[in-house]
DNA sequence: CTCCAGGACACTT
DNA sequence: AAGTGTCATGGA
């Protein structure tokens, strides 16, 4: 059984609830209901964040710090705190679109969490081609079933909670099993296998792809050398779980926001390779290039919200 | 029954 | 090299 600890973050200039639940992560809930309360893991501790007022936040979590500075530098590097907000969009962006400004200006406090890398590989791995309700219900499974149990107690209740599972326990299931885990999609729940074992193996070096000195392309050549991982899976990788900021992900409702708000036509033609890089390198004339990942998904999420009208996060 | 969901890949030109 | 069709599965 873990103790829980208590810590506290005063005056955070970030929007937790946009943070954590705009498809970024799957391991991240609201906490019995509460819309002012969230619960997630972060490697094998539980983390409880609970709205006090406007900024202010409780952190109750099974992960102790020696000192409040360790806390604080492990929360200002998890929701990317070191970015400054304004470097997101170019200057003069809200003059050029005020309209697409007025739309994502509730959401601009989203910030891109520096999640683990083998999480978010395997997370995008399974979420190809399925809605978000459905993707947190299988990284769910694939927790529970994979995931190390752990145990807390919560004002007298227990409280179980999992990490999520190792490459190495990934690497040695069967297709079979995992295909729970993945929407009875046996060539997917195959593919993640052996990406773990890849990365199980060391020939797959997540810590190496993290090296901002490693040209992006190289790093998305590595990734998508994976049977599964084609360019928009390896840009979510590069972007949510290897922190590289400028990782720009074409899914879509990219494709639509880019092709409504920023009247890309070929945004709607087949997404070819060829396509994908143009439209890529189009964006990277409207964003800022060294954010343009970061700033899309704030777009992306105030696409899905504020014109598709979308509940599931 | 059709269409959609944070696509990938083999197979023609 | 580039474009086109196919695959895969559950949910609305």
């Amino acid at each position: 059984m873990k103790a829980l600890y208590t810590y506290f973050i005063e005056n955070i200039s970030a929007d937790i609830r946009g943070s954590l639940l705009s498809g970024q992560s799957f391991r991240w809930n609201y906490y019995q209901d509460s819309e002012q309360k969230y619960f997630g893991v972060i490697g094998d501790d539980l983390f409880i964040l609970e709205n006090n007022e406007d900024d202010w936040y409780t952190v109750t979590t099974t992960k102790k710090f020696s000192c409040d500075e360790e806390f604080h530098e492990f929360i200002g590097f998890y929701f990317s705190l070191d970015i400054n907000p304004d470097d997101l969009f170019p200057a003069g962006f809200s003059e050029q679109y005020p309209g697409i400004w007025r739309l994502i200006k509730p959401y601009l406090g989203i910030k891109v969490l520096r999640q683990n890398a083998f999480e978010t590989l395997v997370t995008f791995m399974c979420a190809q081609g399925l809605g978000m309700n459905i993707i947190r219900r299988q990284i769910s499974y694939l927790t529970r079933e994979y995931g190390k149990e752990h145990t807390v107690d919560i004002a007298g209740k227990p409280f179980t909670y999992n990490s999520f599972p190792s490459p190495e326990t990934l690497a040695g299931i069967a297709p079979d099993s995992l295909q729970l885990c993945t929407n009875n999609n046996c060539i997917r729940a195959t593919n993640i296998i052996k990406a773990a074992y890849s990365v199980a193996t060391g020939q797959l070096d997540l810590e190496d792809l993290q090296d901002p000195d490693m040209p992006l392309e190289t790093s998305r050549e590595r990734l998508s050398a994976h049977s599964g991982i084609g360019n928009k899976i390896a840009d979510c990788v590069l972007l949510f779980g290897l922190h590289r900021f400028s990782a720009f992900p074409i899914d879509t409702h990219v494709r639509q926001y880019l092709a409504t708000w920023f009247s890309i036509d070929k945004a709607l033609q087949s997404l070819t390779q060829k396509n994908y890089l143009f439209l890529q390198e189009e964006v990277s004339r409207i964003l800022n290039p060294e954010f343009a990942g970061f700033a899309g998904h704030i777009l992306f999420h105030s696409w899905r919200k504020e014109v598709k009208h979308l509940t599931s996060f």
